[in-house]
DNA sequence: CTGGGGTCCT
DNA sequence: AGGACCC
């Protein structure tokens, strides 16, 4: 294959070429041809964690996350029972009698959490894109790079299961992977630490094969795929439809050649195959049966179009459309007003009902938004709405005759083309016009056009989801995120509460039948930080498991959380003792040291962890998050838990004595010297890694691609 | 081809 | 506007 195509599997071609350490070079071509290395995340279940985190209690049980009549995704106790993804309500129920149904129609909390890993993940490394809300590609080429010029491969090991492969030894052919495990490893650990989410990783030369090696161990776990063993991961494959880029339509197109398996896609003769799908198209699916694909990332950024739909057994009057459509749009509005952008499209779906072929006919038209209907759903004023619907309604009558019977059963409505204002100046001043959204969008009046106009500038709309996010619901309710795990030592205690609190307090344990208990736990926000920053969590889960525990409880009085929502309650105070009594030891005095141990914290300096420290201890254990549960309870006033904050950790003296002497030594220098390594990489802008960036450039206004300032405005 | 989203290409 | 793909 790759008859005249040589520039795709070249694996082992250079690695060499690019140890010269030439800085600054704008040349720097090199680096980018040579393999790339790419790490792929998937959640585990995703709804169903996040169900988990906002109601505790459900953790224990079977739980099947319902839309309509389908179990979308359900835990993994549910798993044991036989249900599974995709099941039918019915079906699953029968399975599973005990059973635990939570509507999952409504995506906000999903997608909320969603982009907080995609941002933990951009914070860490810019080349991060999304797929789904529960997965995540991100090239580490760069960071694997300047990792490497800092470590001796004698002092690498992996972490986490190499594909088909036994040993753990690394040599200059898989250092690059190794680094990449590592790295993988350390988001992972991130994103459990923060976030409270397990999650799997799979690391290899592209996005295909990464993202095809991570499910190979399921819950919580990561797998390297070394080059050798490509040809054995394709094989291992079901069917042509298991190859991310071959969908429904290409498999039944195959099949009709005769082809059935990756082996027989890979050895078709490819002119007969450019036949059938045209050259591109052609080779890609070919290229894809070999595991080779040199797609190029596309960065994630800010939603390119947001939609709102509703399915039903069926609509047949213009009324309930209008109902129906007025209730989608007031929805939409909300979350476009909230992302700051304005829209400058709208469109509107409908599926129509038929016996045979109930998928895929649906039918849709669009239109420009006119200008002040746009600002006014930027603004948040709510006479969008009627404007809308409107809109919608000329739409419908394009597509459906209403002197004709119809039955539609489904409806959709789509804001894209979304643009920041951007305009500089503005930008405080619409940051102060513009308010909680609650409040404002009932008000009529009040907000003209002119006054809207300077609104959205907060361009990056993903900043409301991710940091304001919930000042609107949720506002006050939440305790603290509870960690406890699946993987678990020990039992749960009892639940830590929150102290304060006090409504809502009803819905504990029992009721886990009832879904919406849920929003009496509610973490979200919160998120606590378990390890202080620059405290390397692989290092840390290398620690005997008492050590750790110890850790984290003294890690957890600590201050932390100045810095992001600050200052005000500064945390600490209160925090019921009972909280902490679940742990069966108490931290040795509470007199951090500070020594050595406290360095400030310097919100640039981010980052990074000692890889190479690990390899002085084994490193072939996964993850084990279920250590961190002890940090459950605690629950702090949610406005003092700094996402991700950057603690200084006060360690305790007694604890860090009983780290192994390498460990201490690799702590006590990372942390002196504080690695300065922020994201920017520092030379060379970012054309590098990808073959063609065309995307990126694009859109346009200003950041196109360090999407950092995307997500944190500014 | 389930559901409530998304992406890009033609 | 629809088609294909992804989850």
């Amino acid at each position: 294959m790759d008859t005249d195509e040589e520039g795709d599997n070249d694996w082992d071609r250079s690695l060499e070429s690019d140890m010269l350490e030439t800085e600054g070079c704008s040349t720097d071509r090199v680096t980018s041809v040579s393999q790339r290395v790419v790490l792929h995340f998937d959640l585990d279940c995703f709804y169903a964690q996040v169900e988990m985190i906002r109601n505790p209690a459900l953790r224990t049980k079977p739980l099947g996350i319902q839309q309509k009549y389908i179990i979308v995704t359900c835990n993994y106790v549910a798993r044991e029972h036989g249900v599974n993804k995709l099941m039918s309500v019915t079906d699953a129920v029968e399975k599973c009698p005990q059973l635990v149904l939570v509507k999952g129609e409504d995506l906000t909390h999903y997608r909320e959490m969603s982009y907080k890993v995609t941002e933990l993940l951009m914070s860490h490394c810019p080349l991060v894109e999304r797929l789904g809300f529960d997965e995540n590609f991100m090239d580490v080429t760069e960071m694997v790079e300047s990792r490497l010029k800092e470590t001796n491969i004698s002092d690498l090991s992996f972490i986490g299961h190499i594909y088909k492969h036994e040993s753990m030894a690394v040599d200059e052919e898989n250092a690059r992977l190794a680094v990449g495990s590592v790295i993988a490893a350390e988001m992972r650990q991130a994103i459990f630490r923060t976030l409270g989410l397990t999650g799997c990783a799979g690391i290899a030369n592209n996005k295909l094969l990464a993202k095809l090696v991570s499910g190979t161990f399921k819950p919580n776990q990561q797998t390297t795929l070394l080059p050798y063993s490509t040809a054995e991961l394709m094989s291992s494959l079901t069917g042509l439809i298991k190859v991310p880029g071959i969908g429904y339509k290409t498999r039944e197109k195959l099949k009709a050649l005769g082809l059935v398996s990756v082996r027989d896609l890979q050895l078709y003769p490819l002119p007969d195959l450019v036949k059938e799908f045209g050259e591109v198209a052609a080779k890609r699916i070919q290229n894809l049966a070999c595991g080779i694909d040199d797609s190029p990332f596309t960065p994630a950024g800010p939603p390119q179009s947001l939609s709102d739909e509703d399915s039903f057994k069926k609509i047949s009057t213009l009324e309930e459309v209008q109902k129906k459509t007025e209730e989608l749009l007031t929805n939409l509005t909300e979350r476009m007003h909230k992302d700051g952008r304005q829209p400058h499209t709208f469109r509107l779906t409908i599926r129509r009902y038929t016996v045979t072929n109930r998928w895929f006919n649906r039918e849709s038209r669009q239109c420009p938004i006119p200008n002040h209907t746009g600002l006014k759903i930027t603004c948040g004023s709510c006479e969008a709405v009627p404007q809308l619907l409107s809109l919608s309604m000329k739409l419908f009558h394009k597509m459906v005759d209403m002197r004709e019977p119809f039955h539609l059963t489904l409806l959709n409505v789509c804001f894209s083309n979304l643009q920041a204002k951007s305009s500089s100046k503005s930008s405080i001043a619409s940051f102060f016009t513009q308010k909680s959204p609650t409040t404002q969008m009932k008000c009529p009046q009040q907000v003209e056009p002119d006054i809207c106009e300077p609104a959205a500038n907060f361009q990056f709309t993903q900043a409301d989801v991710l940091y304001k996010e919930d000042k609107t619901w949720n506002s006050m309710k939440h305790t603290a995120i509870s960690l406890t795990q699946e993987l678990q030592t020990q039992p749960p205690l009892i639940n830590t509460k929150s102290p304060r609190q006090p409504v809502s307090e009803h819905s504990r344990v029992t009721n886990m039948t009832t879904r919406e208990s849920c929003t009496s736990y509610v973490p979200e926000k919160t998120v606590c930080s378990k390890l202080p920053r620059g405290v390397d969590p692989e290092v840390f889960k290398l620690l005997p498991e008492h050590i750790q525990m110890e850790l984290i409880s003294s890690f957890q009085n600590e201050d932390s959380a100045q810095l992001n929502y600050g200052a005000a309650d500064t945390s600490s105070e209160d925090v019921d003792p009972a909280a902490h009594s679940t742990l069966a030891f108490k931290q040795p005095t509470t007199e951090h040291c500070e020594s050595a141990l406290n360095y400030n914290r310097n919100p640039a300096s981010h980052n990074h962890v000692l890889s190479k420290t690990l390899s002085s201890t084994q490193s072939t254990m996964e993850l084990n998050p279920g250590l961190v549960k002890a940090t459950e309870s605690h629950d702090i006033p949610a406005a003092t838990q700094a996402p991700q904050s950057d603690v200084p950790a006060n360690v305790d003296p007694y604890v860090f004595s009983q780290l192994p002497a390498d460990v201490q030594k690799e702590l006590l220098t990372e942390w002196r010297q504080q690695k300065p390594v922020l994201k920017i990489p520092s030379k060379q802008s970012h054309k590098t890694s990808n073959t063609k960036d065309k995307k990126s450039a694009a859109k346009g206004s200003q950041c196109t691609n360090n999407i950092l300032k995307y997500f944190k405005p500014n």
